[in-house]
RNA sequence: GGGAGCAUAGCUCAGCUGGGAGAGCACCUGCCUUACAAGCAGGGGGUCACAGGUUCGAGCCCUGUUGUUCCCACCA
């Protein structure tokens, strides 16, 4: 189907029309093939909470430009799509949507809970696939999988059961991060921590022998309900008779002891810290440490419980007013100080964590980690930039036992199973029916639910079938490359990695390309709250998914965070309007002359020039990309294609085309041979608009998306036609600067007289020279004797334009002057370097000799200048 | 307290293993030259943060300084 296409690109109208097509045959399915080599990429599953936002356009991008890239290489590509069930998050929605309803989750239960969230995952899941499919993505949609599909929840349980046997997980009552909002437990990763102003109460806690007070300074005075002891620093020498000794807890009236820690820091405060187990990460390892009671003072909803006698049933906030009312009036509350202070934060809700004795499940990490530690060690994998393997080691060397549990019901849920009669713990894959201990068959599986990065731990081998060895698994496992931000290196990347290592005894994939963040236009991190987002959706609408693409995969380097600005966008658009329209030039000139898709026999000098120039392009553009510089390689195709090929190649292709009537018919077909290879070369980043044109051209294959991606050759390379062709080049645009410096208008053609030795290059090039430098004869000689002329001197020709009137010879004479001046400092800059014996031996040999030939030029062309100065000197001035 | 990044044109940023300072946008001049005004031709504009060092040669490597951003830890 060859019909013309229209004046302007519109992505709209061909983008969904174009994806069909691509899915309608299958292209992004994946095959077990044992004659290919497989490419595998799983995609970072985003959340069934949110939309599509530009971080992730960002990351589906660079994934689809490899996956795209390999597939052309012939490999075996898999993309596997998903979503993530994101537990905590999903479950505050609908608790928030429940509100409105006046409903609460336990007025509804666990089961009409967990229904109500299932229609969550139908409603919203499909929302973020379907923007995904509008960028482009060639992910195998087949295989499209969920967190909690039932066979993500088989390799879940099978993994817990498995660490469970092994040691590796263990129940325990350990003081955690607790949200009181959310109600759950939360990891040491979810907690923020922010500066908050608060204060500093100073406390005077009385000596139980009478002998005086001790003072204390604390941020939390409602935690003295929950005091066991004092603690002093072993080396301060204040303190050091006081310990053994005994004080009483103002208000509270318990009677604890000092004891010496060198947790304390002597210089901080007033050197003494209240120790409150239960509500402090540090103070609970002292009280492990000194064998000291715990006494919990607070609920799940940071209510004073009963330990807290007359405060109980106080919130949290209102205790501690309370309780700093009652110290001041007993006289126990010598100061207070206004200080800023970080505190932990919820990462979900922002509420101020309470840290709390409770009972969970955790992972014990330190035999984890050693591999995970070794396999990015020894290369096996690697990170892209390597700078983040640093951030991944700092995580791995202080990890500390990772809390699991949650107490929410929108998860996986925990396999472990209690005997009511007996008590018994039982952890399987299965429900079970009966105690293995007494036979009861009262049995009660755990409340809780899993973290959700216990299961997005396993994203890389569960998505492929694991625990099953599915054909899939043996093939395409272990991936080959992992695309992600680098916020989260350590939520994600180092537990796929340690979590492959231990279930499947191999590295989950080879490569992890890190990406930054996406910033608005002024640098500020895209926020709902900001309300700065920028909605890919919209902008696909108005500029097209290439555009976006384009913009987001160009101009930045891997790891670092980008500014997203619609002019980038705007730009990357015009490009791709540019490359349609270079299509419509080469429609008009070939549709109607049965033109193949084949390199001529016969070529001209311009023909050779530009397949030399596209080999380079393209041997740097493959390298590029599969060392991920995907911005790098993206720069090189648009210049390649604004700057060679529509500004040159395609000029020199209309005046041959309409001049030269036996070169004619090769033409037409060196551009349909261009711009099919430029096509492939861009395909990755741009699939749309390449697509859609080369489906338009004399083609071989039913989709570029499965053509092959072009290879480049030794005998391409022509050093002679580039060298000749800069020439002409060169002489045309110092006509152009000439001519515009002299603001003669394009309809004013002069005529040229190009004194050169090098005649039958020009005389090749003549019409060009004619056609694009606006000239009404040319005549090429190798001397000429003329006045009243501008004049240009290159190291190839000396060319003469005759423009009459416009030629004021003082000006000519100065303006060559400066010419000269500016010849013979760029010369005595190369010459010095020769002159430079150490130069000579130490520099290598190729450099050497570029320096050499630029003298050589530098020196012919003042040669030729200085000739021309001392005519014109002579000559009437 | 520990660690990392960044500092290049008015703005946003590229610059891969050291050898010509670049792009987009903005700006100035002139053009509707039958692919494209989302375009064409031409132009101005940079002590590559600062100070040392290594090297024949440094935007790039090393040391230090300043400014800035981020990550981790967290002091009661």
């Amino acid at each position: 189907m060859k019909t013309p296409l229209p004046k302007f690109y519109e992505p709209n109208e061909i983008e969904s029309k174009i994806y069909d097509f691509w899915q309608n045959n299958g292209y992004f399915k994946a095959k077990v093939e044992k004659d290919k080599k497989p490419y595998t990429i799983v995609m970072p599953p985003p959340n069934i909470t949110g939309n599509l936002h530009m971080g992730h356009a960002l990351d589906e991008t660079l994934q689809d430009i490899i996956i795209r890239f390999k597939r052309m290489q012939g490999y075996s590509t898999l993309w596997v799509p998903g979503t993530d069930h994101a537990s905590i998050a999903t479950e505050a929605k609908i608790v928030n949507e429940m509100q409105k309803e006046g409903l609460k989750k336990e007025d509804i239960g666990r089961d009409e809970f967990l229904k109500r969230a299932y229609d969550w995952k139908k409603k919203y899941g499909g929302r973020i696939i379907e923007q995904i499919k509008k960028l482009g993505a060639s992910c195998d949609w087949e295989k499209e999988r969920f967190t909690m599909d039932e066979a993500n929840k088989n390799a879940v349980n099978e993994v817990f059961v498995k660490l469970y046997e092994k040691g590796l997980i263990y129940r325990g009552e350990r003081i955690i991060n607790w949200c009181p909002k959310c109600k759950t437990s939360i990891s040491d990763a979810e907690v923020n921590f922010a500066e908050h102003n608060g204060n500093f109460y100073y406390l005077n806690y009385q000596i139980s022998d009478g002998s005086g007070f001790i003072e204390i300074a604390t941020t939390r005075p409602e935690t003295i309900l929950g005091d066991i002891a004092i603690a002093v620093s072993p080396k301060d020498s204040r303190y050091k008779k006081l310990i053994g000794k005994k004080v009483i807890v103002p208000i509270v009236e318990r009677e604890i002891p000092i004891i010496a820690d060198s947790y304390v820091e002597m210089d901080f405060g007033t050197g003494v810290v209240k120790i409150t187990p239960a509500h402090d990460q540090n103070d609970f390892e002292v009280a492990l440490r000194h064998n000291l009671p715990i006494i919990n003072v607070m609920n799940e909803n940071a209510i004073i419980n009963e330990n807290g006698g007359k405060y109980s049933g106080l919130d949290r906030v209102l205790a501690r007013k309370k309780i700093v009312e009652d110290l001041k009036l007993s006289g126990s509350l010598v100061k207070v100080e206004p200080i800023k202070h970080n505190v932990g934060c919820c990462y979900r809700c922002n509420e101020i964590i309470e840290p709390r004795i409770s009972e969970q499940w955790f992972v014990k990490m330190e035999p984890l980690a050693e591999p995970a530690i070794k396999c990015v060690e020894n290369e096996e994998i690697n990170f892209i930039p390597s700078r983040f393997d640093k951030i991944y080691f700092n995580w791995l060397k202080n990890i500390k036992d990772w809390c699991i549990s949650r107490q929410l019901w929108w998860g996986h849920r925990i396999p472990a199973y209690y005997c009511q009669s007996c008590g018994h713990l039982m952890v399987s894959k299965n429900p079970v029916p009966t105690c293995e201990e007494c036979g009861s068959n009262e049995i009660k599986q755990d409340e809780d639910t899993l973290d959700t990065w216990f299961s997005s731990a396993l994203w890389p081998f569960a998505a492929l079938g694991w625990p099953n060895r599915t054909p899939e698994y043996e093939y395409f496992y272990p991936t080959d490359t992992l695309v992600t931000g680098y916020d989260i290196i350590f939520f994600w990347v180092v537990r796929m990695v340690f979590s492959a290592l231990e279930h499947t005894g191999k590295v989950p994939f080879s490569n992890v390309l890190i990406h930054g963040l996406v910033r608005d236009s002024i640098g500020r991190k895209m926020s709902k709250s900001l309300g700065n987002g920028i909605d890919p959706i919209e902008i696909i609408e108005r500029y097209g998914a290439d555009a976006l693409r384009f913009a987001l995969a160009t101009g930045n380097s891997p790891g670092n965070d980008m500014r997203f600005s619609e002019e980038k966008v705007n730009a990357s658009r015009n490009f791709a309007n540019k490359l349609w329209n270079s299509a419509r030039f080469i429609h008009m000139n070939i549709d109607e002359y049965n033109v193949k898709n084949e390199l001529p026999e016969k070529l001209n000098i311009e023909d050779k020039w530009i397949l030399s120039l596209l080999n380079s392009v393209n041997f740097n553009v493959t390298e590029n990309i599969e060392k991920f510089e995907l911005g790098l390689a993206a720069q090189k195709i648009y210049d390649f294609v604004w700057d060679y090929f529509c500004d040159w190649y395609i000029e020199f292709a209309k005046i041959r085309i309409q001049y030269d009537t036996d070169a004619a018919y090769n033409t037409r077909c060196m551009l349909v041979y261009i711009i099919d290879k430029i096509l492939r070369l861009l395909h990755p980043f741009m699939p749309f608009i390449t697509e859609e044109i080369w489906q338009s051209l004399p083609r071989d294959g039913e989709s570029i998306t499965i053509s092959e991606y072009p290879k480049s050759f030794e005998k391409f390379y022509d050093y002679n036609a580039e060298k000749d062709m800069k020439i002409i080049i060169d002489t045309i645009k110092s006509i152009r600067n000439i001519r515009a410096e002299k603001n003669v208008k394009p309809s004013i053609k002069t005529d040229l007289f190009i004194a050169t030795e090098n005649a039958g290059l020009f005389e090749k090039c003549e019409l060009f020279i004619k056609k694009l430098a606006y000239a009404k004869n040319i005549k090429i000689s190798n001397h000429f004797d003329l006045d009243d002329t501008v004049i240009i001197v290159n190291s190839e020709a000396e060319i003469f334009i005759p423009m009459n009137d416009l030629v004021d010879k003082k000006l000519e004479l100065s303006r060559l002057n400066k010419e000269y001046e500016k010849l013979q400092k760029e010369l005595n800059k190369n010459l010095s370097k020769l002159n430079n014996k150490n130069f000579l031996s130490k520099a290598p040999e190729q450099v050497v000799k570029n320096v050499k030939k630029n003298v050589n030029d530098l020196e012919e062309k003042c040669i030729n200048l200085q000739k021309l100065l001392e005519k014109l000197k002579k000559s009437n001035y």
